[in-house]
RNA sequence: GCCGUCUUAGCUCAGUGGUAGAGCACUCGCUUCACACGCGAUAGGUCAGAAGUUCAAAUCUUCUAGACGGCACCA
């Protein structure tokens, strides 16, 4: 069989069907009923999503994972799914009903509104899903679950229910994040800051009341001084200490308020007399409890001035109304001044839009029992366990110690509908359904509550409302719940952590007395090449489709996973292309093998035949061992990065630089054991690449002469042969060898040696010269029996043995390390000045680490108090120094 | 303001007490019959700075500078 010139992408990635239509992806698959098991739930991307270079890392640590363990013999499951994004489905449908039919949401009414979501869903929606399929991520799609399916629905009303019921939710006035082109409350964790330089405080004059004096007060919002209810100073503060209980007429509103003492006034901030606006400030609605203050909203739900703003001022947008305030006041004499000042603005995270705190009633989640619940899983189970455990496991304790209460209603129509319902007194019915309302109602007409929950709120519920799990009255438990919660590991983002993490942890434990998962992987951030995030208005964005185009889906996940260090990552194509190369490297590899391997079969090794085998070989094999253990422990501990670099090392360095160099001539002239033995070692290596370059092995896999179910994990032996069900190499220690790997180290050296004098002399690949090696029995031993690879490799026309050198004057010269020395005699070709300064340059070098050395071993504290072992390792290194350094020197007293 | 992370070769990054590493880029050489997406050979770092602990520090401690993240505050 003969392979194309070059590997091919796009053709390779056409086994993804093959895969999804053999059912690989499902943990049914798995024929041993007692395997262990292994899932993950994917951290669900929003429906109105495509994939993001985030998605894309993700993705694929997710997936080397679970092809790794599946290959393993695990009964292993991926599930995914979509989340239904509340606030980003809403906006898009709105949309869309504006530009096509030049509708509101008001005018086609709620049901219809949420028939038209539905409609988008499913129109729209799959974007997502269909991407997954190109990164060749193994999840297990008749598992596929949406945050609004109705299971996972009623599971959110159960919650619900469950925590009204016991007082952990409540429902209440507060301040709170309104997003006034959303039109709807924001939790705190949905609000960003963003830093203004060019913001203004301004100084406020009000009268006080029956006196002609006047109290300046400082803000950055002066339109909130219509809806001011009193004046605070602190009460120990001298300059208004007789104030104090005198009222203000408030300017514009004409409003009489109190002027208030409260410890909370910073003496030192601005004129230390501060406006209080309970309605739209969280520390003025805690003076305005303390002090009884009157609630006074003047803004409605878009950020208009409302009728309580005064007639001049209602229908205004905030920021109009802002200007006419402050130019109200100079007309009247009672601007102090505008000075300005830097601001940090609170941000809709979505849309940018200036938050407005504001007094609203809505529903929340008490955090006391919650936040016990998940300090209790850190701090008795240390779960979850973060990989990288530094920062996280800290930043993450921290934030529960100071959690406030979450804010779950959310002002849209697209979501899970809170299942409350009042009646015309306002009396609040909570319950699965209307009917079991109404019947805790006496029967009245009820009204349902015209809000949605967070959708935060169900994914809380995502590690087990996939697994079917409805609540109480409902499904408790399934076969799915009981194999698969707690699941094994979560990959996400940073970003995420407190937003969806720390909450699966409390609803999961709360609701099924389970973790969710034990470990979490927080992956870094991928930057843009100007090392800031990805994103439209930077438009420094990276579409990892792209990437699959241009360089392949298997060249764009090896890298990934080769960055994914747990830090953040600045882009750059060029790093792609080491792994395009990389993918090249291995098609052509095998192409090679497969040339002329008429009869050759793929075999699995016996130790006895392989202590009989040459040391090459046998260092081949004690290479890989090595490397399947060590890929083995890196991936237990989420060391992507170390796996990638051990295989690529592998593959490149020791299979094609040396092992395919050493055996070519073997396997070119057709030795049908040779050829077996090297698809043999081919074969584990793309079994241990398989989870990183899905696409690739498996087209090389099935082409490998003499593969068959037998390679399988015992667990698939009945499957149809594919290599995502081959057994993953453990790499036990039967095949490492020290003894091989020493001689082929010391044939290694020669040959390096040879080439080095090779290139420094400036001679011709063409020219064949003879090569001198004098050494010891065994290291002569070892080269004879790799004679003809040395003559081979090193381009050399013959190689003389012996124990110590014969050669004539005009040779070049090298030391071997073990004890040895290399020359070549090239008369007529040596010019004898270059070769002096490249052996002056060579003494030099080893001269510099014998005097750190010396220096080292003349401590008579190092010799005393050092490891015995560390002080005689370098007492040998400096005896080797010496050596090689006292040859040297001979070797240019020679040419002298 | 509090908590935390980062600063290593031209670039992008590995490396948690014992001889500084990779990929790319650079330099030199090569139509060597798997691969020029390749092969061979070099060059290039006082590990941000300072002090300390230690026989020994890129690695541990403290401080400084710069970059960044989270949280709090923001009249």
């Amino acid at each position: 069989m003969e392979l194309a010139k070059a590997f091919d992408p796009k053709t390779a990635e056409g086994h993804y069907k093959e895969w999804e239509e053999n059912g690989f992806f499902a943990p049914e698959i798995n024929e041993d009923a007692s395997a262990p098991t292994y899932s993950i739930v994917i951290p669900p991307p929003n429906v109105t999503g495509s994939l993001h270079m985030g998605h894309a890392l993700q993705h694929t640590l997710m997936d080397v994972l679970t092809r790794w363990k599946r290959m393993q013999g695990f009964r292993t499951l991926w599930l995914p799914g979509t989340d239904h994004a509340g606030i980003s489905v809403q906006r898009k449908v709105v949309e869309q009903l504006r530009k096509d039919e030049g509708l509101s949401p008001i005018d086609i009414g709620r049901e219809e509104f949420i028939s038209r979501a539905w409609k988008w869903k499913e129109q729209y929606g799959n974007t997502i899903t269909e991407q997954m399929r190109r990164e060749g991520a193994s999840v297990d799609w008749s598992r596929e679950r949406f945050t609004m399916d109705a299971d996972l629905s009623l599971a959110v009303r159960s919650v619900f229910v469950a925590l009204y019921e016991e007082g952990n939710i409540y429902r209440g006035l507060r301040i709170v994040n309104w997003c006034p082109k959303d039109k709807t409350v924001l939790s705190d964790l949905e609000v960003k800051e963003e830093t203004r330089k060019d913001g203004t405080l301004t100084y406020l004059k009000y009268p006080v009341k029956g006196t002609d004096r006047t109290v300046t007060v400082a803000t950055t919002r002066p339109e909130t001084m219509l809806g001011d209810t009193a004046v605070a100073v602190n009460p120990t503060d001298e300059r208004y200490a007789d104030l104090i209980g005198k009222t203000i007429m408030l300017p514009l509103a004409g409003r009489e308020i109190p002027i208030v003492a409260d410890e909370y006034v910073d003496k030192e901030f601005g004129t230390g007399a501060v406006k209080i606006t309970p309605a739209h400030d969280p520390n003025d609605y805690q003076i305005g409890e303390r002090h009884g203050l009157e609630k006074l909203l003047v803004m409605d739900e878009a950020g208009k001035m409302n009728a309580a703003a005064g007639p001049d001022f209602e229908g205004l947008d905030r920021f109009e109304a802002r200007e006419k305030v402050v130019a109200r006041f100079e007309e009247l004499g009672l601007l102090e001044k505008v000075e300005a000042y830097e601001i940090t603005l609170p941000i809709c995270e979505r849309c940018k839009t200036i938050v407005e705190p504001i007094l609203s009633e809505q529903w929340f989640v008490k955090m006391d029992e919650m936040r016990d619940i998940a300090l209790d899983v850190m701090r008795s189970e240390g779960v979850p366990h973060f990989f990288p455990q530094v920062p996280h496991e800290k930043v993450y304790t921290n934030w529960l110690e100071n959690l406030k209460d979450w804010t779950i209603s959310r002002q849209l129509w697209w979501g899970h509908q809170i299942p409350a319902w009042y009646d015309d007194e306002g009396n609040v019915y909570v319950a699965l359904t209307e009917a079991e309302a109404r019947e805790k109602a006496g029967g009245k007409q009820l009204r349902q509550d015209q809000d949605v929950l967070d959708t935060w709120f169900s994914s809380g519920l995502w590690a087990f409302s996939t697994f079917g799990w409805t609540g109480k009255g409902g499904v408790l438990n399934t076969p799915d719940l009981d194999s698969f919660l707690p699941t094994d590991v979560l990959v996400t983002g940073r970003d995420i952590i407190f937003l969806w993490v720390s909450r699966m942890v409390m609803l999961t434990k709360k609701f099924t007395g389970k973790i969710p998962f034990s470990d979490v992987v927080v992956t870094g951030t991928v930057l843009g090449k100007d090392g800031k995030p990805m994103s439209k208005s930077r438009n420094n964005g990276v579409d990892p489709i792209a990437m699959f185009d241009k360089f392949g889906v298997d060249a764009t996940r090896i890298y990934l996973a080769s960055i994914a260090t747990g830090a953040d990552i600045k882009w750059n194509d060029l790093l792609i292309e080491t792994y395009r190369n990389f993918a090249n490297k291995i098609w052509n590899a095998t192409r090679f093998c497969l040339l002329n391997s008429a009869n050759a079969l793929v075999k699995v090794f016996e130790p006895a035949e392989v202590k009989a085998l040459p040391a090459a070989d046998r260092w081949i094999l004690s290479r890989l061992s090595r490397t399947a253990a060590a890929v083995n422990r890196a991936l237990d501990t989420y060391q992507y990065h170390e796996a990638v670099s051990l295989l690529y090392h592998f593959f490149w360095d020791d299979f094609c630089d040396w092992y395919i160099e050493l055996k070519k001539d073997e396997i070119n002239s057709g030795d049908a054991a040779a050829s077996s033995f090297i698809l043999s070692v081919l074969e584990q290596a793309l079994r241990l690449l398989h989870p990183f370059m899905p696409y690739l092995t498996e087209e090389l896999w099935q082409k490998l002469p003499g593969i068959g179910s037998s390679l399988h994990h015992p667990a698939y032996r009945s499957a149809k042969l594919s290599i995502m069900l081959a057994d993953f190499p453990k790499g036990s220690d039967t095949f490492i060898d020290d003894a091989a790997e020493n001689e082929v180290s010391a044939v290694i050296e020669v040959i390096k040696k040879v080439r080095n004098i090779r290139a420094e002399m400036n001679i011709s690949p063409s020219v064949r010269f003879v090569v001198h090696v004098a050494g010891s029995e065994k290291l002569r031993d070892v080269l004879h029996a790799n004679e003809g690879q040395i003559l081979k490799l090193a381009r050399a026309e013959k190689v003389i043995l012996s124990d110590s050198l014969v050669v004539p004057k005009a040779s070049a010269r090298a030391v071997l390390s073990g004890g040895g020395e290399v020359a070549i005699p090239l008369e007529g070709l040596i010019d004898f000045e270059k070769e002096r300064i490249r052996l002056q340059g060579q003494i030099d070098k080893l001269d510099t680490e014998l005097e750190r050395i010396s220096g080292q071993l003349s401590n008579a504290n190092f010799v005393e108090r050092a490891p015995a072992e560390k002080v005689q390792e370098l007492r040998d290194r400096k005896d080797e120094i010496e050596r090689q350094a006292a040859t040297l020197a001979a070797n240019i007293e020679v040419l002298n």
